[in-house]
DNA sequence: TTATTTACTGAAACCGGTTGCAATCAGGTG
DNA sequence: CACCTGATTGCAACCGGTTTCAGTAAATAA
């Protein structure tokens, strides 16, 4: 806890030598001879010398510190992966600067702008809503990674989670289970994330030779609010249902709560699945059978994969698995 | 989504004017005739020009950037916080830089040495366990604020809930509706929040005449997980109790789940209160009556203060009340 | 009319690094 | 011994702003 004005040049007088050969030495970026080196080291170590991350940048262009744009700070999926994401740059010598999109364009667009000018090396996109177009622009500027939005044409660029097979496993198990009357409380109707999971339910339930029954499919916003509205619609509209398939926990959350004040229980008279295994949901009642995102892994990865991008390498990013857990809100239909 | 290699130089070409004439109008630090600002704003407008934050800051010494360091980043209550903080610093210049001090002095002091290498102007520290001296040394290199923590001497740069009345208002809302066999899972013992909560709770109980009784006070460390330890060895001890109040909500739904399993019911042979409020905690089974910190609001407070005091003047942060809400986890006893 | 302000503006010196280019030095070669 | 090489190292020019200081022109005071 101790403050330093030192700079290279107290480096170079200490050690006898010129600014340039102290840049060399921190930089190893040519030929020093090995004793010069080390006397070099010796001072810096001494007065406790930090480089000055201003002049560095100024005079280098890099600034080593990286974007991450996230949407909505405070929803347990993102904070997951944000989690995962420091985690991933800890001790490579970055910084993350974090800023909010909150799932709007128009703020997404001037959050980047922001750090575009705070001359960031590395962006990772946590989600978000900007176009292919932008994004493609984006790329040619700068090393990007996006996560949780699968991008075409990004291959290597891309962490996202198979959606589409996390909601026909989940929708399989129900199916497993005898349940054939299978609500859906969709998410935000545009969201890629929402539409793959419509997507992968629908095909589970037609590899069943189960009509979709339009009037079982619901929408809402990945709030638990809106799953209790979509439990009392549905209700309303009279159909049977046995199972409801939510776009998400805390969907799923509010689903549970609005059956279980119409005096309806789960599991005995409806199964309920999530998605994204937040960690509430080993613990709520009853312990909620969900589909777990990886999120801390998909931040870390995406974090690794950036700065691979940024030394120049390439790098692989791997398709993460969206897996079933298998908790205590579903249960078997006995008799029809 | 366009780039810019516009230099202050080019817009002092463009606009007929030397460069310290449109630093000028850029800071307003000094009288420019208004025609000359005008000409200088115009062609910076139609070149789209942003400063260096390099250049600025190698120059100016500020870098406009604030460094928040928090605990456990994925945790909801500190969550909230970083939201809030978010929140309070859009539209002010000011970026916020997160780092994660996993509650562990060491790591805490590495990440403020990193944020003190990048110059940071502020710095806001959510939680924390480091020493009252390293805080004093901190405070007079350059702006801080302490969230969440109660530092003596710190009268106007903190902002902390008041856990001691939030967890005695919660005891005596128990005691209120009859209950005289209150258990405590208590937080991490060394933790500031915790002990308050466990003074709020013992002189509730002492205000009413209760004896605290020793076999009622478990100890947890703020997870679902220790909830369940604690409810399962509260049991074990064949002690009777009606109630529990747990250290956080976390612990609350491991505690309801543990109780669940022996087939003791929530509230009607027990009940529990949390506290924090996190977003789950209206929607699980049943709603949570616990004591809500406005998280937000503390993160909010701070980044507005800390702009304050980094811009010189004095600011004035409140102390931020906790306050119960009473949902459906506590019931009235009856008959003894 | 002349002396003084006042209002603006420009030149140039930083800020603390990085980097291209030239210079120096030691060892090897003919 | 003169010449050539490669290894090291220093000089000085940036990087793009901010800020001090001096200078000019117009305005006010004497």
């Amino acid at each position: 806890m101790k403050l330093n004005d030192i700079t290279i040049k107290d480096i170079a007088e200490r050690a006898n030598v010129s600014k340039s050969t102290v840049s060399r030495v921190l930089n190893d970026l040519a030929i020093v001879n090995p004793k010069t080196r080390q006397t070099v080291l010796e001072a810096v170590e001494s007065l406790g010398y930090q480089a000055n991350v201003f002049a560095r940048g100024l005079a280098s262009g890099r600034s080593m510190t990286v974007g991450i744009v996230t949407q909505k700070i405070g929803s347990p999926f993102y904070d997951m992966m944000m989690q995962g994401v420091i985690q991933g740059f800890t001790g490579t010598g970055y910084s993350p600067i974090f800023v909010d999109g909150q799932w709007e364009q128009s703020t997404e667009l001037d959050v980047i702008r922001t750090l575009l000018g705070r001359k960031v090396d590395g962006l990772i996109l946590l989600g978000g809503d900007i176009s292919q177009k932008d994004l493609d622009t984006l790329r040619d500027r700068l090393p990007t990674i996006v996560v949780g939005r699968d991008v075409p044409g990004w291959e290597n660029q891309c962490v996202y989670v198979d959606n589409f097979s996390g909601a026909y496993d989940a929708t399989r198990h129900l199916i497993e289970f005898g349940h054939r009357n299978i609500a859906i409380i969709r998410g935000i109707t545009h969201h890629q994330d929402a539409i793959r999971r419509f997507q992968g339910y629908a095909q589970a339930l037609s590899d069943a030779s189960i009509e979709l029954d339009p009037d079982l499919v619901l929408d809402g916003n990945f709030s638990a609010q809106s799953g209790i509205l979509a439990i009392n619609s549905l209700l309303m509209r009279g159909k049977s249902f046995s199972a409801v398939f939510c776009a998400n926990d805390m969907v799923a959350y509010g689903a549970r709560l609005a059956l279980q004040r119409k005096g309806i229980r789960v599991p005995e008279d409806v199964s309920i699945v999530g998605f994204d295994d937040q960690a509430e949901s080993s613990y709520v009642s009853p312990p909620l059978t969900t589909v777990r995102q990886p999120g801390v892994e998909m931040g870390g990865v995406a974090a690794k994969g950036l700065v691979k991008l940024m030394q120049g390498e390439t790098c692989e990013l791997p398709v993460m698995k969206a897996e079933l857990q298998r908790r205590e809100s579903v249960s078997r239909i006995t008799t029809p």
